[in-house]
DNA sequence: GCTCTAATAAAACGCACGATCAATTAATTC
DNA sequence: GAATTAATTGATCGTGCGTTTTATTAGAGC
């Protein structure tokens, strides 16, 4: 046999990458044999080269993949929120939302970067370091309005990273709590964090709109 | 030839467990093949199987060996700190110094659980919520004491591990910032999430010793 | 100094790995 | 409907894996 019926570059090349993620996620890029992923796929092993040169490629093209739509999601969703507080809070809240429905590629862009060549790894690092400044640049703003207090930037800003990324690690959607119940309680933390005080929202339309006057914490 | 002159099967086995955490802790797991460990340590890769049964055995017996040194470490500490102010600060300052100081551990505890067998992987869970009780029965402390403002305590026990634990993956040691600088200011970010206020210390005999009356948030 | 045990070397086992290659068939194009 | 291109199989390559077996030597105990 050589080429199947009903067969389909696309249709295969997606399957590849959404089991290939699977299993990364699961066992580990260096766990998973390319053996089992065309078993998984449902292919032979060979297939798996008409798409990608070779197993590291397919690690750094997800991870690659992912950082862009993160960056890209950022982008467009940071738009919507001005006052440095309603900003922090939107990227606390579109952070948590975007990596706990991408628990896979989240994982593998966690746990692989060392699975990864140096020149692969630096291009993975930088856009990490991109998107990281979303944030510092938030807390920047903040700290020139008067609106946070805050110690030391750099460091607060790894701090609510790490939290909130951290809530992959024991987060089950069959949880007491659902995912916009834990962001809100991790939006408060982030304000107290950054000597800022929750505001009172009201859904207008869809988006969380603040009421009253703005708070200064002094 | 067979036994070596100067062989000695204490030092040998040191060698392999320090030689092992450090290419764990580099490479991961599964990329670290027997024959490079052997190399590394200086020896046939057969000598090893003197000391363990096998591959897995080891990863095991260093994570388990470091989870008990963890919580004894704790357990030790935890005794000089009395009010759950003083015992929260007490806490990151000690998860921060043990953690960095102990980075080829940490980093094979939080990356390698994966690479466990089921049963072995169950043990190492239960020691690491074991270690995560130490801290929330000083936020439970603190909010019966009134204390402590907290909406969660779960959530921030967890918060304040993931941040602290966070900075591993940053911190260099010519950073611009020494360890005990770090802690500070994360004890600082770790008493504004639980609405308590830091308290002014001196040290007295190597000890912090909260200095004026103790501060109630209210 | 002999005996016993601890510590290793050397070689090899069977297997699974990532990757390649030639052959073959389905789908597409003209 | 022939020619071309896309998609895949099946077999195989060389390598490196974790582990085992056997033999041998160094050190410890009496």
């Amino acid at each position: 046999m050589a080429r199947t019926i009903g067969s389909d570059g696309e249709k295969t090349r997606t399957t590849i990458e959404a089991t290939a993620k699977r299993l990364i996620a699961r066992l580990g890029y260096e766990a998973m044999s390319m053996r089992l992923l065309a078993d998984e796929v449902g292919v032979q092993s060979a297939a798996f080269y008409h798409y990608y040169p070779n197993k590291q490629e397919l690690l750094f093209s997800l991870m690659r993949d992912h950082m862009e739509r993160l960056l890209d999601a950022w982008d467009y969703e940071s738009r919507k929120a001005h006052s440095p507080l309603e900003r922090l809070s939107a990227f606390i809240r579109f952070h948590i939302h975007y990596h706990v429905e991408r628990r896979d590629d989240v994982h593998i862009g966690n746990m692989e970067l060392r699975s990864l060549g140096p020149e692969n790894r630096a291009t993975i690092v930088e856009l990490r370091a991109r998107y990281e400044n979303g944030l510092r640049e938030i807390l920047d703003d903040g700290l020139d309005a008067r609106e946070f207090v805050i110690d030391d930037i750099a460091l607060t800003t790894r701090a609510i990273i790490a939290m909130t990324t951290g809530i992959n690690l024991w987060f089950r959607a069959d949880d007491r709590l659902t995912v916009a119940e834990i962001a809100e309680k991790y939006v408060q933390m982030g304000l107290r964090l950054v000597g800022a005080k929750k505001i009172e929202t009201v859904k207008t339309g869809g988006r969380n709109v603040p009421v009253g006057p703005k708070i200064r914490s002094f």
